[in-house]
DNA sequence: CCCCCCATGTAACATGTTACATGATTGA
DNA sequence: TCAATCATGTAACATGTTACATGGGGGG
């Protein structure tokens, strides 16, 4: 049994305290600071999620005893833990998947400003780019082809909400390289 | 211990067996059909959540047995189910959770069609332009506030994505809204 | 002959949710 | 004194994923 790869969850984890160490309470606590913040972490999902982390030798923890407070766990990345989050930063958008992943290209996005080169953030916001656009073609192919045969007008509506919601996607990844190509 | 509440994935299947009774294998390849089919749902978690629901007693079974051919197993919703189901597809929008529950809106529009008279569907699209409008200008008011602050500047650019799609969503509701109105 | 499609299902395993537990400190 | 916040965690339970099992029929 090789080592399963990490959760998207754990690799959201780890890449928030190879930006900064913080406690688990920090963590929750930006959770819900962060706004449109779609997913909440219960405790029960964080604590054994840095347990695993540290399991795996990617986390090691500093305990802060500081005076009359229960300890804090400060979680800190190990050299493993770094290499393993520069590897999921990089990795490219997988075209056939990108409307599921959006959400974790945008926090990879975000976590790559200080990890990669600007030169790869263009790459990625290129591949980023292609993928939303042969996607959001694909779903245009769709409701021109199968979009009359469709029972009622409901359907073909709700189709077109993904093609625009993609197309905005797609307009925020172009604008977004040519800002990043301007300096 | 109270029935808990259905899971969105059973109020999903259930809602496709009202629409019209299939077996689990042909809701298997609707979902994989399906364009943007952003889920897929294995085996070992559509056939236990038939059953499931079948528990309940929201769904019942008619087995086909035609030549040959292992007997196909055909749901049917009960009359407590489509009653089950009916109450969902009528539930008001939640504001504060309408950024996640976007996907489940639209699946609840597209069943709408076929449950519910217009002017519900209207008040449900009212319901969906308004949290989207306070979810966006929220959003707008943390970037402007806030966003200055932040590390860097991708955090600002993704935050913007956000913007962007969910304005792209809105507008979608409100054309979506005049169109159902001039009839 | 082999593989893929039809069509159903189970078993092992990991994970998430909810609810509870602990215990100190701060503010009303 | 009561409640909320800090800060961690566990237990029961339900669910999902992956991989496997079954078995007939049709096409290359």
């Amino acid at each position: 049994m090789t080592e399963r790869p990490l959760t998207d969850f754990e690799q959201v984890l780890l890449g928030m305290l190879v930006d900064e160490p913080r406690s688990g309470y920090d963590l929750k606590k930006l959770f819900t600071a962060t706004p449109a913040a779609v997913y909440q972490p219960s405790a029960g999902a964080l604590y054994p999620a840095l347990r695993r982390l540290q399991r795996r030798g990617l986390l090691c923890v500093e305990v802060t005893v500081s005076a009359g407070r229960r300890g804090r766990r400060v979680w800190h990345p190990t050299e493993a833990g770094r290499a393993v989050h520069l590897e999921w930063v990089r990795q490219p958008v997988e075209p056939d998947a990108v409307a599921s992943d959006l959400g974790l290209h945008l926090m990879r996005f975000v976590m790559m400003e200080r990890q990669v080169p600007i030169a790869e953030v263009r790459r990625f916001l290129v591949g980023l780019i292609e993928a939303l656009e042969s996607f959001v073609t694909g779903m245009e192919d769709f409701a021109a082809s199968a979009g009359e045969k469709l029972p009622g007008r409901h359907p073909l509506l709700a189709l077109r909400h993904g093609v625009l919601t993609h197309r905005a996607s797609l307009e925020w990844a172009r604008s977004t390289l040519a800002e990043l190509a301007e300096r």
